[in-house]
DNA sequence: TGTACATCAGTGAACGCGCGTTCACTGATGTAC
DNA sequence: TGTACATCAGTGAACGCGCGTTCACTGATGTAC
């Protein structure tokens, strides 16, 4: 049943949109490929036809993940009032909406130990995609702050992503809401 | 080959220390229960005299794993001049000895997502031990700090964190330790 | 444009492997008298 | 205190199961003339 070139773009992204959500949701060593190529609508035997390894498949949907999260991120803040923008990424980042939506949030939040122990090239590119994520975050930065901006930046991206996966470890909503509600207070009491 | 309950309470905590490094050397699901109990000098087959399931060693894991490291570092922070004690431990915390010793450093660096998929009783009990690893911060803060001591010790405790996972995620220490040293700067510039 | 053939996306069965768990067995330890 | 028996920590083989990966097969798509 060999399909058209176009069509097989089409199913190599829905598998890669699969994965990423699967992935988010359940842990790497957690999804198989059977589980994965479900969710994508397939059989699982199809899955070599579009990737050589699981690894592949890791990479591509952590690649994916990472940049579409910080996309929408950074579209979402860039339409807020002047002086606003921060302040509204921070309180998206850490609000009760994306600590419960594990599979469309962010990516490191979601499999950050796991990604620890990923080979090289995958570890090298979420690198590149958290940098990226703190370059947004230091362009949002306002005037008042001169000095080592890239070091807020970062400080601020680890304090979101600590959070958010502190506040996901809670075994309740009313345990995780002050987690978030603390961090972002004082983030933004510092830095917008 | 019997033991005497002395030494079947002995092996019991070897087994449970041995797990502890395991876990956050490799992960919670790449660990089996053979390279646990091989790490504690035996076979697989006695590990179900001590334990019920797998489930069961990691709970404990956990739990000693958190407490442990909470208590080194509190032993360590309160051996500092005062005034310095909260510098000392966000300095040990973030230290390239900590990036690079996943198997004896922070279970919530090392497992962090992976503790979000187990069961609520883990989950439970990972959170009671991150709230008194926060009561620690808490208490080390300096007395210009009056309002919201806790949110505080929240935020802190999420940056660490954070912090500490991407610096592990960076696929070099020369990546890695930018980070680390961006969010010491700056935890001590607010709050030390 | 039409025809003949090669290509290959997707299916579903099968592969070896390592997992968590169980079990019969051993022999030193604990207990009862 | 000594003896006989029950207990149980640890071993190593075995269990079923699901994993990542491979493969023969199908039939629509792409290509060559």
């Amino acid at each position: 049943v060999r399909k058209s070139r176009q069509e097989t773009t089409v199913t190599r992204a829905r598998i890669v949109t699969a994965a990423a959500a699967q992935f988010r949701e359940h842990g790497i060593a957690a999804t198989g490929l059977a589980d994965l190529m479900g969710a994508a609508g397939m059989t699982h035997g199809g899955f070599y036809k579009h990737f050589a390894s699981k690894e592949d498949v890791v990479r591509e949907a952590a690649q994916f993940a990472l940049a579409e999260r910080r996309h929408a991120f950074e579209v979402y803040a860039r339409a807020q009032p002047p002086g606003e923008e921060l302040e509204a990424l921070v309180t998206a980042y850490l609000s009760m909406d994306h600590c419960l939506n594990r599979s469309g949030g962010c990516l490191m939040a979601a499999l950050g130990s796991e990604i620890v122990r990923a080979p090289d090239t995958t570890k090298a590119l979420a690198m590149e995609q958290f940098l990226a994520f703190v370059a947004l975050i230091e362009d949002l930065l306002g005037p008042r702050h001169q000095v080592d901006r890239h070091g807020i930046a970062v400080t601020i991206a680890s304090t979101l992503i600590g959070a958010l996966t502190m506040a996901r470890i809670a075994p309740a909503p009313d345990l995780a809401e002050p987690i978030l509600a603390g961090a972002r207070t004082h983030v933004l009491a510092n830095w917008a």
